[in-house]
Order: structure tokens, then sequence, then C-alpha cells
DNA sequence: CGGGATCCTTAAAGATACTG
DNA sequence: CAGTATCTTTAAGGATCCCG
């Protein structure tokens, strides 16, 4: 780690950009095709519209997804990962392998996350 | 009881307990040798007391951290990763040297974070 | 030195209604 | 369908003082 300069640290400019506790998952979702919004939306139910959205802008916004709308009726807005999101999927499969021991240990058991 | 499914995600239980803005760069800090709490909190200095107290007792209470207090005077303590957490080192030094490509491309560059 | 206990200020998230 | 807009609520975080 950078001990000097937090600021140029790698790792808080890693977490500024996948660290809110939804883009890790959005982005593993998005690993193997393309999703649409509302597929999103059904398959992380806790995660509201509205952040849902502001999490797809945020990640656009820093080129780790791009949008693409299609002028159909119903219209359709696909999400897919870019180049570089691509190279964080392994780093995701890790922390989801390591996830699992806490499944077996049962350390969260009950905790009121929301 | 409830079948949320998405309650048994690996990934999302490891979001639930590394997911904080600020545990991964703690882990980072301990990876190489013990801290103290005053060693922490001026590595990251944009952390408060306050925070940094709430998420050692978090991490603690996780089994990723463990807590060694010292009878002395002043008082000393030091935290120390535990063998479980040691494995995520390597999975945040990845993510660290991804987060170079975007000191690189000036991704974030103005950006309200604090 | 390493916290805990309060109080307080905001930023994030929820709920609901509406739109191209 | 895929979002906005607006309002309300919650909780994260800061400031301050205290204590073993």
């Amino acid at each position: 780690m950078n001990e000097k300069n937090h600021e140029n640290c790698p790792l808080t400019q890693a977490l500024l950009v996948i660290g809110g506790k939804w883009k890790p998952l959005i982005i593993s979702h998005l690993q193997k095709s393309p999703k649409r919004f509302g597929q999103l939306h059904t398959l992380i139910p806790k995660l509201s519209r509205k952040v849902l959205t502001s999490q797809l802008q945020e990640l656009t916004r820093d080129k780790l997804i791009t949008r693409h709308s299609y002028a159909e009726t119903p219209p359709r807005v696909e999400y897919r990962l870019t180049e570089k999101s691509k190279e964080l999927v392994p780093i995701f499969q890790s922390m989801s392998k390591w996830g699992m021991y806490l499944i077996d240990k049962k350390i969260i058991e009950e905790r009121e996350d929301n």
C-alpha cells in the first residue's frame, strides 16, 4: 500500500468505484451475458429501482458498464461489462469463494443488514 | 423460514463482512504486521476515530481480526489479521493493481469523496 | 492511549406517483 | 419497460467530552 499519500492509494481508488455494496453484485451478474434493467432488479430484489438506477449510472460514468438502449416498444435497455470491468470478475469470484466459509461457519447468521 | 435465496449468495455474504468502504483498507494495512489503534488512524486519516472503532469492532466480531490489549501505561492495543482474513490479502492486492488503471486514466479526478 | 457516550448534521435509502 | 421527481425516513458519520 501507499503509506505516504492515501489519495494515490490504488486500493482506495478502486474502492471508490466498486466499493458500493451493490456494485460487485451487479458486475458479477453481468459477467455471463448482458442484462436488462428489470432483470437486474429481479436478480437483486433488495436493491430498489431507485438505487439500482443510481448504481448503474455511476458504473456507466466510471466506464465499468455500457448502456445500450433499443428503440422498441416496450423499450429495452441492456447493460454490459466493459473490457476493464471484466478483469474484476475473477476477483469477485475469489471473494465469492471466500464468502462460502462465512456460510459454512454461520458467521453471519442473524444480522440485519437490510 | 424465509427463502430469500440471494442470502445464500456467497458474494453477498462476503460483501456484508468486507463491503464497508474502509474494511479492505484496514485489512490491507494489517497485512504486514499488527498495528495499533493510533497507527491505523494515522494511516487512514480520513477515517474518524469513531468510525475506526466501529469498523474494528465489526471486524473483530466477524473473526477477521483479533484484538490484543496490553496492560501497560499508556495502554496499548494491537490488531492483527486472522488466518481467514489473510486469504483476503491477495484479493485486495488484485483490486489494488486493478485500481492503478483508474489513476492512470484519471477516471476519478474530481469527485466529492471526502 | 484507546476507546465509550452523546448529540447533531447530512447523505443515503425507502415510498409513492408519474412519464416517454 | 425503464426510468424521474418528490417527499419522507433512516442511519452513517462528525464533534465533543469523558474515563480507565
